[in-house]
This record gives C-alpha cells, structure tokens and sequence, in this order.
DNA sequence: CTGTTAGCGCATTCAT
DNA sequence: ATGAATGCGCTAACAG
C-alpha cells in the first residue's frame, strides 16, 4: 500500500503538498497538482482512513445502533438500516451495525473508543436510557423515533399520532361505528414504546372526534397471536366491521382470522395496515396501507446525524413526517349489520 | 478523553508499561499493574481504537458487504446480517454494512482504505467478480454462500442440493409422483444464483433417483408473482400434488393460489417451504420446512473470516450445511387424483 | 504557492 | 520487570 510520502517523492514535493493536493485546503499550481494526481494514478494511491482519523479526530463513520433483544426481527428495521446505508456512503461516510442489547454498551463503546463520530438509534422508547447517557458525554446522535422529552434533539419519526387519526377519519367516512387497534406485544407498549403508545392515543383521540368507539387490542409479532386476538376480537364485537393493524407481522393471522369467522375482506370487514408500502407490496390480497415512509426515515436519520457533524452546532432538526394512506383492496363501506351473531 | 499517557502520569510509570498492562503481553509486577488499572478506573480511560490501528495496523472491524440494488428485501438478509454483527461483536470486533451494488466499490473502498481488517460477501454468485478482485488484492474475505470455483476459499453455505434431496424423499415417501419447485426469479437463475442453480440441480437428481417427475417454475419475490405461477402450474398439471419453494416472499400467494383452485392444504397438495424456522414460524397456518440456519450461517461466516484474520495463514475452511426437515402442518399424504380437473 | 515540523494515541523494539 | 524512543499515515499549524 503507497502511502502519502510515497506519492510525495514520487511527484517531487513535500508531504504536507500532496495533503493539500488531496484535500483542496490550500491553491496548488496546476502543474505540481497535476503530477501528484499523476502519481496517485500510477500507485494507485488511496489515502489511509486510520492515519487520516487519527491526525484529523474525525473516522468518518457513524453507527446505527438497533437493540435486537427485545423484538421479533422484520422487514421494517432492515429497510431503515438499508436506507441509512445508502445516505451514509453517499455522503462519504462509513456505517458500523450495533445490535447490543440494551443492557450491553457495545453501542457506547464505538463512540467511548473513537471509532466512530456519531450515533442513530433505533428503537427508541419514550424513557429511553441512551439518550441521557449521550447527553452526558456529549456525543452527537440522531434518533429515528423520539422520546418524550426531546427538546434540543434531532429526530425523524412518522407521527403516528397523526397515522391513526387518518386511519379513524378513513373508516369513519366509509360509515363503521366500531374501529379496533391490533397493536404490538403489550409488555412494549408498556415500556413505553412511542408508534404503540402514540398510536393508541391517536386513535382515542380521533375516535372521540369522529363519535365511533376505538377498541384496543395487543398483539405478539407473529400470525398466531394476530389470529387468536382477532379471533376473541371478532366474538367478542359481532358487529365490528374495522380493524387497524400496527402488527406487520401478525397480519397474516388477522386476515386468517377474519376468513374463518366466516367474513370476507372487505365486504364484512375492513382492513387498514399500518406498515411500510414495500411491506404492503409483498401481501396479497393488497392491504389498505397507512404508509411508513421507511425509506425516507432511514435516509433522513442519516443526514441529521451527519449534518450535526459536519455543520459544527447547528440547531437540532426534528422531522415528524405525516402519513398518507393508500386505499388498496382491503377496505370498504361498512355493512356487518347482516352478519351479526 | 483520556489517553494512556494520562493514565502512566497517575500511575506514574512509563507509556510503555501501561500498553503492555492493557495488552498482556509482557509480565507486569502485580503492584504497578494495580496501580495502571486503579488509574484506568479513575480516569475512565478507554484505549483509542484509532490510535491502536494505526500502530498495530489491525482496525479490528470488518465489514459485510450485502448488494441490494438487484434483490427484494426480505428477512434472510437480515437474520444474516444481525447474526454476524453478534458475533463479530462477541469477538470483540466491529461490523460495517456494505450495500453498494455490485457496480460500485464502496465496499472494496473500505479494504482500500485500510478501515476494515476483511470482508464478508452475501448474494454470492457462482461466477462473483467480487472474489477475483479481492484475491487479485490478497484481501482476506469469507463467503455466506460460495461460488462455482471455490479452492483455497472460506465459506459457510446450506447444501441446497442435498435440501432438495432432503424435500423429494420426503414428498416421495407421502406418495407423490411429481413434485413442483417453485424458484426465484428467472433473472437470477440465469446469472448464475447459487441457491436457485444448486436447487434444481438437487431436484432434478433426487427426482430421477426416486423417480418421480420434477417440475420447474419461477417466481418473483412477491405474492402476486407466486400467486400467479402456482394457479397457472396447478392449471397446467392437476394431478400435482407436491410444491416445494425457495420463494419465501411469495409463499403468501402460492397458499392463496392453492386455495382459489379449490384445493386444500395439506389434504390436496403437500407444501414445503426452504426458509430460515424463524420466518417458518411467523406463518400461519404452520409450513412444512425445509430449515436454512439463517443464525448459523451468518455466525459462521463471521468467525470464518475472524478466524482467517487472527490465526494467521490457517487453511480456509468450508462449511456446507446439511438441511433438516421440520414437518408442519402443510403437508400430507397424495390424495390428489380425486381432484382431477 | 510550497516546505518543515509537530503531533494524533498507541504498539513495539531496543535498552536497562 | 520497566523505560525511552521510534513510527504507523496523515493533518494542520507555522514558516517561508
């Protein structure tokens, strides 16, 4: 591997020349700029990111930490990882994967050693511990989701408050007195896990202005448990005709349960999932979607993260996104007054 | 932060002794070495990875390079991903995500450029131009999955021969006299995908030897896709009784499909699924499975390269895994004759 | 516009 | 068992 001092006697001047060549800190003449390009060709020259990080204080490279303990893997924390991903190479950064527990501090550790400049969580809850612990370093991060306090922080998180109101109002006009949250395992809601304690507010909230009765359910991360909960659901609402599904991954089992109490989708029940569109893609029949712009969570995350390192102390950016519903196959007026049992 | 020079100052001992306090690797009197870790301690020193790099030449982080651009996400990736980042973390070393396209070198930059000690490759090839570029370079790497020509490599991969084997004779047993392999997309076939080249060629030779008539088809990586191949497959040969998928994403559709056609499963047609048992169980109802050890591959992978780096020039190991059968509820005994259409 | 020099934090060789 | 000194590859004053 040529190193800088290589490319220097190669090109005939000094070291600190070639750093500058590099780097477009300081006027070079066009002709000792042009042989040191000519000798970075011919070596092959790539300048060394370690002795770079070490005289500079800065890696160039960030982590995204996502705490895999506590849930079921699915597609969406993979698309905001890829997503991340791609901003961060686009930018000329490098992105490390943390998945430590949250008990374990491999995640600190990156930023305690100097590998990396900066942090973006996943995960967040509204208490999350990692964010006074930050704080109190002063390392810079950037959170997809958002605490409960967050004043002075920088966030992106689709504001689900908001999803579930759209939802409501959606299920409302097409006349359903009755609308039922699926939400995810109660111990996260209980943790205070934001999208599940903010989507039941949502939806209390704009049941209350819409005059329909909100029902809340929880539901483990897999089919079985979406199926025995819509189940017990539907036996327990006969003329429920409305459900709104924040659980990807029990979809499957909430549609199959619908079927065998002898409904149809959507001409008993109406089905609005709350998941990203690449995820709704891939079901079929096609899903009523609340969208999670995943995509574009993973991207910005990214570049708030980055804008902090690079724009010195900018002022934190908080981007709560709006969602947009797209209405697929799975909806329809309300009409469970015939299949009352 | 403090560097080990603040820590031999309070300990008041030379640099020297302190890194080797930290490393072991030269005998330190117990007295002085409780006083450099009293002094650790104290200061809450944490040796710099940056510095350490550069003079031990060893980042200790390797990346993993997961091309995105020419396939569908989905969860395998990502239960590779996550198990090689624990692993790599438990090995005391830090992961980096790689997603450039197979185009680009992004992920050959971070080799380049000395921020990474080696390399793991996901979505490989039979023919990879990934691997002539890394050897041509004396890079260290390892493979999740391998390519046709594979001496002198590390790698870890499911025998996907054998796994079809392992789905025929099973399908065999229950009586089934032609079996249907429903694979990914043409496209991949075609550039040479390993899993999908190895599995028919497993199909093909199992069928023959037990006699039965294999069937081919492909699918995209979408339930519409896998919807619309098994009705027009199951249109095509109606006294098909046996399905076997590499297709997770499109097992949704192929259900749906076997359903629409009037037939039931596992009364009518026997299913088997190849996925990791951690999707398997996010299904509902219950599938058959031919288990790929997603975990497995992508700890293996993990301690193949790390192996690779640490212990020197050892022989590269290869490691293809033998797949088990979990039967489930999808599959049952050829019944399908009296459905004849 | 260019060169000299002093570190960045740590590992390691050579002394003692 | 310990210290002193050198250098890893590069950046960024400082000095022309």
């Amino acid at each position: 591997m040529p190193t800088i001092a290589d490319i220097a006697k190669r090109a005939g001047v000094s070291i600190s020349t070639v750093s500058y060549a590099l780097s477009g800190k300081r006027p070079i003449s066009a002709a000792t700029r042009a042989r040191i390009f000519a000798a970075v060709e011919e070596l092959d020259f790539r300048p060394n990111q370690v002795g770079r990080a070490l005289a500079s204080k800065r890696t160039n490279a960030i982590a995204i930490h996502y705490p895999t303990t506590d849930h079921v893997l699915s597609e969406m924390p993979l698309e905001f990882i890829i997503s991340a991903a791609g901003e961060t190479a686009r930018r000329g950064y490098s992105l490390l994967l943390s998945t430590s527990s949250s008990k374990d501090d491999d995640w600190l550790r990156l930023m305690h050693e100097g590998f990396v400049d900066g942090l973006i969580l996943m995960e967040v809850r509204l208490d999350d511990p990692r964010v006074p612990l930050l704080q109190r370093h002063g390392y810079p991060f950037a959170m997809i989701g958002h605490t409960r306090e967050h004043s002075g922080l920088s966030f992106v998180d689709l504001d689900f408050e908001n999803a579930l109101a759209v939802a409501v109002n959606y299920l409302a006009d097409l006349g359903h007195p009755q609308i039922a949250l699926i939400s995810r395992q109660q111990s996260l809601h209980e943790a205070g896990y934001g999208p599940s304690v903010r989507s039941e507010a949502g939806l209390q909230q704009a049941a209350e202005v819409r005059g329909v009765e909100p029902i809340v359910r929880f539901s483990e991360p897999d089919p079985m448990s979406g199926f025995e909960t819509t189940r017990d659901l539907l036996a327990e609402y006969p003329r429920l005709g409305a459900i709104v599904t924040l659980n990807s991954e029990a979809i499957g089992g909430v549609m199959r349960a619908v079927h065998e109490a002898g409904l149809r989708i959507p001409d008993d029940v109406s089905l609005v999932a709350t998941t990203s569109p690449r995820i709704a893609a891939l079901i079929a029949p096609p899903l009523t979607t609340v969208d999670i712009p995943t995509e574009t969570m993973g991207r910005v995350g990214a570049d708030l993260l980055i804008r902090r390192l690079e724009g010195g102390e900018a002022e934190p950016t908080q981007c709560l996104l709006r969602a947009g519903l797209t209405a697929r196959g799975s909806s329809g007026p309300y009409a469970r007054s015939s299949h009352a049992r």
